[in-house]
DNA sequence: AGCACGCCGACT
DNA sequence: GTCGGCGTGCTC
């Protein structure tokens, strides 16, 4: 009675899984969780087993060919993981498990197409153009795999002329399995191979009498005399002088032995770090922490905690207690963050606290290193994992503890195929771990508030600021002789209130005869600052670069009369389009409510922005932090680092400044325009502004020296304003609450986006009415009474990369469930997307 | 009729 | 990803 196995294949097209049995020397070796070969169809794929069957669903079953790695590539935790993955997202189960196996070990399979010898009488009464190309690739360059032909070939459909070639007999194709392209890394050790005894008598016969090579073959194995373990070559040289072919003649007397041992190519190595000392925690953070305690002793009913607090209330200090306790436990941890490039200081203090156990992960990785980090958590050599979404998928075996920090963060969502959200993931894995997770922002999303709201998650509250503790401050403060604006908080540490918000009207400026960006209040407090010595910030939402339509009288926006959604101005044909329903309108004139002349488009840019600083204020030493200058590596480490060591004093950018970035010199905090975001055509635009603005104002004041915070607006009485100016996050929540209510969004509704792109904007628009009536048609037959579908329509970025986007959303209790088991190929499908865009 | 090509579904 | 089966449209 043979084993029989289910394998999920790596063939991202394919959903299903398959059953294998086992013969050979393989029986009783491979285990859940192992990486395989198996034959599917005429191809070798690697797969995964998933669980051992009884019975398999088919009569035949074929047998598994190979194990690739000795080591089980994932754990029974993560199969289940990848297994709700699949189910959430919608996406086939072989592409979730792609995404926790590290770079270069995952390996699709493949064909190499070979000539055939009569070839070049063959080229001549080729039928079809491409077959010719095909032939002339192959006759220039060799053998191909499939691959290589799609980068000589593209947007061709070779494949299907490589098949008439193939059946014709002049070509021939061969299955092949590219073995992983990383490995672990080894370093060649050498040690004796014969008793000390034998080797002492066989020093003077190892080389020509008086030769160098004698000398040095002597001096290696005196050296090897003295070191009982086996030692890697490169001492040994550095020892003796001697080289490889002197211990391969070595080798070759049987005085020695090669080996070989694994490294770890190390990220971190040679940085060191001083331990710090964990501060004493404030009242309010011992409540929180007291909270978070139960659920490592199994008390937290498998709710995660929303920790919600103000920028610099503290949380950091939170999830470091909370990795301590999972250390006592002998369990593992895993910390994301946004972006570890625009969170240098979160991380070290990571670092700092848990030295030689915390391993970093990072897009400048290179995928050797990424591997070996992989693989030193698989082995238990680390314990804690900083990294971005992609650090759930850290193969740890004992996992207790996920922390998500900044929860709000939209980076948390992977907006590329495969489509998934790393914080519903988080909450899921820690769910299946039985893991304690904490999610901590200044500025939750609705809908984790609403979850806590509801009961279903934990919510923990850090109200106040604590920006350092007394010593630090009362040493900044003697350090600029002023008195400090902090007071005590509790017995260590000091509070600070946020910065004062003055909300501008920007029509009041226009009306003024203002017409510049800057406001009379804004530029006059860009001149105290610059004067007295402090630092400014000067932030743009770049979100709401698109050009929209309003009034610069009495701010009126132009929105579509169907959707309520601001129009999208386009220049090539001066008309304005709802990015919701394909309503179109032309340019009006005169602005339809107060008869203004002077209604336009806007939108402004951090170049602009910097000319306008340096035109009023010559002196003034400007640094823009924007997806221009930040391209390149190590970029947002310089400029953050120019900027701090006062090389600069105005820095103007945009929403990387709003991440928690700790720039203790700021005193002013300007923003161009608050409402720009607001007139973006998304559900979640009003959520997405009040979250930028609440953390950007938390940049000022973050030191004795004080702050504020001016904010510029056309829409001075918008609640978004209102609530980010008065720091009110509950005001905010409950006003939002409501409209998402009465609009039936999330958190009341579910949704599902449908995209489809085509480098013809006819064809796209055919394939969205399309998909459009056979969603009708399923949704009818399924009574699907209470979902709605919005769309189609052309999506708000009309054209990506030269192609032409459509899209449609499903809005409901519970849409994705119509799409579950049915295939609609070619089109990308999004649940609960952050983004309607 | 014979071939190429596109589409669809199966692959354990 | 490959393959076979099928329908369509072109050429002989």
């Amino acid at each position: 009675m043979p084993t029989y196995l289910e394998i999920a294949v790596n063939v991202p097209q394919v959903a299903g899984v398959f059953h294998y049995h086992l013969e050979g020397e393989l029986e009783g070796e491979i285990q859940v969780g192992h990486l395989v070969e198996v034959p599917f169809g005429n191809q070798q794929v690697q797969g995964v087993v998933l669980r051992y069957v009884d019975k398999p669903s088919v009569a035949e079953t074929r047998p598994v060919t190979g194990l690739i790695d000795s080591q089980v590539v994932l754990t029974h935790s993560q199969i289940q993981l990848a297994e709700h993955l699949a189910h959430a997202t919608l996406t086939p189960l072989a592409t979730c498990i792609g995404l926790m196996l590290p770079p270069g070990i995952g390996q699709q399979a493949d064909s190499l197409y070979t000539l055939q010898l009569k070839s070049t009488l063959a080229t001549k009464t080729a039928a079809s153009e491409t077959q010719k190309r095909v032939l002339g690739l192959l006759e220039q360059r060799g053998p191909l795999r499939g691959r290589q032909i799609d980068r000589a070939l593209p947007r061709t459909n070779w494949r299907a002329a490589a098949r008439a070639l193939i059946r014709r007999g002049l070509v021939t194709s061969q299955p092949v399995l590219q073995p992983p392209s990383v490995r672990p890394k080894t370093v060649r050790t050498v040690r004796l191979a014969a008793t000390p005894a034998v080797v002492e008598a066989s020093l003077p016969e190892v080389g020509k009498a008086g030769s160098a090579a004698l000398e040095r073959r002597q001096a290696i194995l005196r050296y090897l005399l003295s070191e009982p373990e086996p030692v890697e070559v490169p001492w040994v040289y550095a020892e003796s002088g001697g080289n490889l072919s002197d211990l391969r003649k070595l080798e070759q007397i049987g005085l020695v032995r090669l080996g070989e041992r694994e490294i770890w190519r190390d990220a971190l190595e040679g940085i060191d770090f001083q331990p710090v000392e964990a501060p004493v925690l404030t009242q309010d953070q011992r409540t929180c922490w007291q909270a978070i305690e139960a659920g490592f002793e199994g008390l937290a009913n498998g709710k995660p905690y929303l920790l919600h607090g103000v920028t610099g209330s503290g949380k950091t200090e939170i999830y470091l207690q909370a990795v301590k306790a999972t250390l006592q436990r002998g369990m593992q941890a895993i910390i994301m963050v946004p972006e570890i490039a625009l969170t240098p200081q979160t991380v070290r203090r990571f670092m700092v606290r848990f030295p030689g156990q915390v391993g970093l992960i990072h897009s400048g990785l290179s995928p050797g290193e990424r591997y070996d980090t992989w693989r030193r958590a698989r082995a238990g050599e680390l314990s804690v994992v900083v990294g971005p979404r992609s650090a759930l998928f850290t193969p740890f075996v004992h996992l207790g503890l996920i922390v998500v920090d900044e929860c709000h963060d939209d980076s948390y969502y992977q907006s590329d195929p495969p489509f998934y959200d790393a914080r519903e993931a988080a909450v899921a894995y820690a769910q299946l771990t039985r893991s304690v997770c904490v999610l901590g922002s200044a500025t939750p999303d609705l809908s984790s508030t609403y979850l806590a709201q509801q009961g279903k998650w934990h919510y923990l509250e850090l109200p106040a600021r604590i920006l350092a503790h007394r010593q630090v401050i009362q040493a900044q403060a003697k350090k600029y002789e002023l008195a400090s604006r902090f007071r005590p908080y509790e017995e260590q540490a000091e509070t600070i209130d946020l910065p004062p918000v003055e909300i501008i009207d920007m029509r009041q400026e226009l009306k003024a005869g203002n017409r510049s960006i800057f406001s009379r209040a804004l530029h006059s407090a860009l001149g105290e600052t610059l004067a007295s010595g402090q630092q400014g910030i000067l932030f743009l939402n770049r979100r709401g670069m698109a050009t929209y339509v309003f009034c610069r009288d009495c701010g009126l926006v132009l929105k579509c009369p169907r959707c309520e959604v601001p129009l999208t101005y386009h220049a090539p044909n001066q008309a304005l389009t709802c990015h919701h329903c394909s309503y179109r309108r032309n340019m009006p004139k005169q602005c339809p409510r107060c008869h203004s002349q002077r209604i336009r488009q806007y939108g402004t840019g951090t170049e602009r922005v910097e000319a306008e600083v340096q035109a009023v204020f010559p002196a003034a030493r400007t640094l823009r932090w924007d997806y221009e200058t930040t391209r390149q590596k190590g970029a947002h480490e310089a400029i953050l680092n120019h900027f701090i060591s006062q090389q600069a004093n105005v820095l103007i950018g945009t929403q990387m400044l709003a991440k928690g970035l700790d720039l203790p010199l700021v005193t002013l905090v300007g923003v161009v325009l608050a409402d720009v975001g607001l007139n973006m055509p998304d559900y979640r635009a009003a959520e997405r502004t009040f979250q930028v603005l609440t953390q950007v104002a938390g940049r000022a004041g973050r030191s004795p020296l004080g702050g504020k915070v001016i904010l510029q607006t056309f829409h001075p009485d918008h609640y978004v304003i209102q609530s980010a100016a008065g720091h009110s996050y509950k005001d905010f929540y409950q006003k939002e609450l409501a409209y998402r209510r009465q609009l039936a969004y999330p958190p009341y509704t579910q949704l599902v986006r449908l995209e489809y792109r085509h480098r013809d904007p006819l064809i796209a628009e055919q394939q969205a009415n399309q998909l459009a009536a056979q969603l009708h048609t399923w949704m009818k037959a399924e009574g699907y009474r209470a979902t709605t579908m919005v769309g189609p329509a052309p999506c708000f970025f009309t054209r990506l990369a030269g192609l032409y986007r459509w899209q449609v959303i499903l809005r409901g209790p519970d849409p994705a469930s119509l799409l579950r088991g049915r295939t609609i190929s070619d089109w990308r499908i999004e649940v609960n997307p952050p983004s309607l865009l």
